[in-house]
DNA sequence: TTCTTTCCATGCAAAAATGCATGAACAAAA
DNA sequence: TTTTGTTCATGCATTTTTGCATGGAAAGAA
């Protein structure tokens, strides 16, 4: 049994198809599907079913299902291990975070840093999806919450204060909101503090637009289409807004990075990690 | 990373030069030698130093052997899950013993079960080394001590009788042994149960002729070089032998045998486990 | 020292794997 | 029904990998 093909195996589980597959190992699908012969061949067994949706596991196949996992995830820390002894100040660094957060945040560190280290290339992805520090599919992470995914170093980064804005020269909103139109995070965001703190100032207040995406919020909130809670990094960054002060702050939240532990002695990741805690040092 | 790489990194660690590697998983040197190049590049970082003795790991390398031989079990794993699962009554099937044991006692179960089972192919391995059922380098393996590795299944198989032999016509060695010449096992054997009985029986007794083989010593004890206490199931089948009576016979000692639980439900082991209790009942 | 053995690197030809393009099968949509 | 969109299989040219043969370096034996 060729070991390489257990990791088309895999592909080919989860995706259900072999193009699909064909995708996520970077191969294409002619090959995807003659390795799987070439692997039952060896194995002497069907793995898969060829159904007219996909490709569905035999009872063999979910069989060894388990077994090729652990197999990946060994694969996987033998690359981390690896990973976290690179010395060299050059390579890759693989980022996830919010999509506001990384370009009002973190670009200016981010600048920073990519002049003082020019052969590291950084990539930041700003995606609502959570990527996976075990899978490595990003070397640092920023969140609104400690992680709680095991092996993961989990570090609290900063305090990020929030505030009403509205557009510059808008009348004030009235005491008990009526009138005011809101722009506010998605229905799916729902329990948000900053959603609780609008409904308990301006209880009257509707609703004029809802994304989940905190910068459209923002440039909603400039065009005038309503009031909005944001975070002041992003809110400041609009010079058509203006902070309105309810007499009590919208409530704060922290921001948390985390790294998986094999990389702790990542140089690069180092570096990034002292430069973040200087600049943002409370 | 090619995971396929990983095993022959593992083979390298092992056996310290890229020949002896390369006959362990079926390459040739030049392959393994690239293959390992390509690894080390894939990573960006050397495994293994080259020294004049051999290939010796780095710390890096050293890192990350446990990965590999973690991954390596689950490959293992794998093959055996889907082994265990094979319902046909064909294919191979491997099986381990001492050498005497393998000739004489199994020699005819196996013909017996070659001739029902023409498309098993039954390989018999009479090795002084411990095969590992894990590792799947023998299916079946028979012991004279339970088996105490994990995930084994261990089951006594029959009593061995012993006896004293000597040359058909020699002189019946006198009450305290002296004058009489044994034919024993090996010093690295020294605590067999037989060797203290003959102690006891036998005390003036010298010694002629050490074997770790129990098949030569037969045949030494044939030559009429001195008696030898021998498994009945060995000495029975030399003509030339007969069995000397002290009284109180010989220690007899259990055989075990074991298999890995994942091959449990492998029919033709199955097939040859129960004609073995057949054959074997007591 | 010289001879022998062992081991790794490399050139080259043969073999194998891969990707592209295409065709067939099938399901969903028009 | 026809059309459209997916998905897998296969032929073929290309690229890549492999094995063989050879050479050189180093260590041990004579």
């Amino acid at each position: 049994m060729e070991w390489s093909d257990v990791r088309i195996f895999l592909a080919i589980a989860r995706e259900g198809s072999l193009g699909a597959a064909a995708r996520v190992v970077g191969q294409t699908q002619p090959t995807m599907g003659r390795r799987l012969r070439a692997l039952e061949a060896a194995l002497g067994q069907a793995l898969f079913q060829r159904t007219t949706d996909g490709f569905v596991l035999t009872d063999e196949g979910a069989a060894v299902m388990a077994s090729a996992e652990r197999m990946e995830e060994e694969a996987l820390a033998f690359e981390r291990r690896l990973a976290g002894r690179e010395s060299t100040l050059s390579g890759q660094l693989r980022l996830a975070a919010s999509d506001w957060f990384g370009s009002y945040v973190l670009t200016p560190v981010l600048a920073e840093f990519a002049r003082r280290h020019p052969s590291v290339t950084v990539e930041l992805l700003t995606d609502a999806r959570l990527y996976s520090l075990a899978r490595r599919e990003a070397d640092l992470a920023f969140r609104i919450k400690a992680f709680d995914e095991p092996d993961v170093i989990s570090r609290r980064l900063l305090r990020m204060p929030y505030a009403l804005y509205a557009r510059r020269g808008d009348p004030r909103p009235r005491k008990d909101g009526r009138g005011t139109r809101l722009v506010t995070m998605n229905a799916a965001f729902g329990g948000m503090p900053d959603v609780t703190w609008l409904k308990k100032h301006l209880p009257q207040a509707s609703v004029a637009f809802t994304s989940n995406n905190r910068e459209a919020q923002a440039r909603m909130c400039a065009e005038g289409i309503g009031v909005a809670v944001l975070p002041t990094a992003l809110g400041e960054a609009f010079p058509e807004l203006r902070r309105v002060d309810l007499g009590d702050p919208p409530p704060s939240r922290d921001t948390w990075l985390g790294y998986h532990k094999d990389l702790k002695r990542l140089n690069r990741l180092r570096s990034l990690l002292e430069l973040l805690a200087e600049r943002f040092a409370e």
